[in-house]
Formats: C-alpha cells, structure tokens, sequence
DNA sequence: CTTGTGGATGCAAGCGATTTGCAATCTTCA
DNA sequence: TGAAGATTGCAAATCGCTTGCATCCACAAG
C-alpha cells in the first residue's frame, strides 16, 4: 500500500534477502544513498520521540543540509513508509521512524509546558473506526488523535 | 476557566438574567459590541459544520471586513469558550459555534476528497483520559481527534 | 576505472495561513 | 458629550513549507 511500484522490481531484489538495515529498505524503494538521507534516519535512530523538521535540522549538526533538502526526504520517507508524519497541532509536522512492520500505529501525549512527549500503546480505534465506515458508508477511514496535558514535572509544587 | 475578570463584574451583569444570545456573551466577557464581531457569529450560527477563515470571510459577504480583524475575532472567541478551533490538516483553521452549555464536545468525520463533513456523536474518550491522567500523572488532559475517510457520493461507482 | 543518466541537492524565490505594529476609528460609560 | 480604551484596517512581516532551476552526485553499465 505504501510501496511504490512493484512492477519494475530489479533482478538484486528478487533476492529475498532480510532487510535489517534502512539502508537496504532505501536501495529497496530505489532511492539513492545520499548523506543527507543516511543523517537524517541516523538522527531519527537516535531520537525515541517525533521530531520536527527544524529539530532534525540542528540534530544534523555539522551535516548541515538545506531544510528543503530535509522536507523533500520526508516526503520521499514518508511516502515510503519508513517514517511517520505526527501533527500535534502547534503548526510544525513532526516525524518519527516507523514502528517495526506489524506493530499497530501509536499516539502521544503532550506536555504543553515542556513539550515532553508520551508515547501510548497500540491504538485503540479500529473497531470504532469500522462502526463509523458501516454507519455512514465512508471507506478508508483513518484519523489523527493526539492527547495534551501538564505533565508531572510541570505541575505547579 | 475561559471567562477573563470574573471580578470585574459590572451592575447590570449581576442581574442574572438567562444569556439567551451570543450578544449577551460578547457583553459579559468585556467585549465590545462591534458590526464585524456580530457578522461572524452570524455567519457561525448559520452553518453546521466548521467554516476556515476564509469561508467566513466570504460568507460575511458585503460587510467586508480585514481578514486581520477576522483572525484575531477568532482568538478572542476562542478564548472565550464561544467558539470551537478544529485543525482537520490541512493547514487552514476551522471553527464552529461552541456546543450548548453541557453539551459534549465532538469530533468529525471528514471526506478527503470532498470535504463533505460528518459530525460525529459525543466523545467517548473521557474515561480514557482519566486513565491516562492516573497512569502518567498528567493533569488537565484534552485531546484532539478527528477521523478521515471517502464519503459514499466520492467512491469509484 | 570511466562515464552517462537521472535522481538529489542547494539556493532563492514563492506561497498560503497567520500575526503584528501603528495610526485612525468606534464602543461604552461617566 | 467626551475621554479612555478596545477594535479595526492596512501594510509589512513571520512562519512553515514548496518549487524552479542549475549543478552535483550515486550508481550501474561498459
């Protein structure tokens, strides 16, 4: 579904080899290996919660690649499914790397003081999305949730 | 909790009279009476589903007033519990009368191809919150949540 | 190892949504 | 009616993001 083009495989990748490295799933989605590309998921690597693009930025630190660089690898990443596109609603895209193939997809909570961010179990909402695709006769239904709150170290003492 | 000033009370106000009309609101959070801030609640109060700035500013139709003045009307309403801001991601802002006094809040359903837009019953996720409130020591949770699909009249026939 | 080709990058300009500074104007209450 | 402060209009600025274009680089074919 978020694989592009299956029908122009190259003989190297009919070779079912396992993919451990991103750099295999990159040459897979036959994207070059460029620096910029390689630093930007070393910088995801690193980090456990989203980023936003400013962030990955100044994480690339002496790599300092334009930021239009950067937004046209999310998109390329995103696209192929290696990273995830989160909106926690302050106007900035934030990515983090794609959980492990087969893990459901997750949701965050927020600090709006720190901006510390939660990570949340598997998503809960598959059942309630099919009862919305029945009742209103809508089909591919997806949805963006996000949760906001003070966190313990911000609480007032 | 949105309400600026409760100290401030003036005469009149303490006579509590039912605050039937938005007017009455407007007066009672300190805000002047002004001809672009009655249209755009007109406007609101006219349409079911949330309208982006833009849309209330054609809307507004021969009272054409500054964009600016509709933009910041917004916030002040916003911050005053009269209206709704909903972010359905596509970087324009929507907002939408507040519900009733009581009344849950609630979420939407949105054709990404027509932006048709379903309102959805009340939210479910309160319980939830309180959970996460306990478990992560949060306070003050609110979150956002707003579900995407094709609409019956947008699917390939 | 050299080379051709198309993808990738850097730079700068552009875009759409939103914000802000400031002077002029209007609402409201005394 | 008049003063004080809120509100508006206008223009310029910001911010996140995108795009056109010339140059550059990864890579595989020779």
């Amino acid at each position: 579904m978020s694989r592009p083009c299956p029908q122009h495989q190259h003989p190297h990748r009919l070779i079912q080899q396992p993919l451990s490295d991103l750099t295999d799933k990159l040459r897979q989605g036959e994207l070059k290996i460029t620096a910029p590309r390689q630093a930007i998921l070393d910088v995801l690597r690193k980090h456990s919660s989203p980023l936003t693009i400013k962030e990955i930025h100044t994480s690339l630190g002496k790599l300092d690649c334009d930021l239009a660089t950067i937004y046209r690898n999310m998109h390329t990443l995103e696209r192929m499914g290696l990273v995830r596109r989160y909106d926690f609603g302050d106007g900035a895209a934030r990515f983090e790397l794609s959980p492990e193939e087969g893990d459901a997809h997750h949701h965050h909570l927020v600090c709006t003081r720190c901006a510390r961010i939660v990570e949340l179990d598997d998503c809960f909402l598959n059942e309630f999305q099919d009862q919305l695709a029945r009742r209103h006769g809508f089909t591919q239904i997806s949805h963006r949730m996000e949760f906001f709150g003070i966190c313990p170290n911000c609480q007032a003492p």
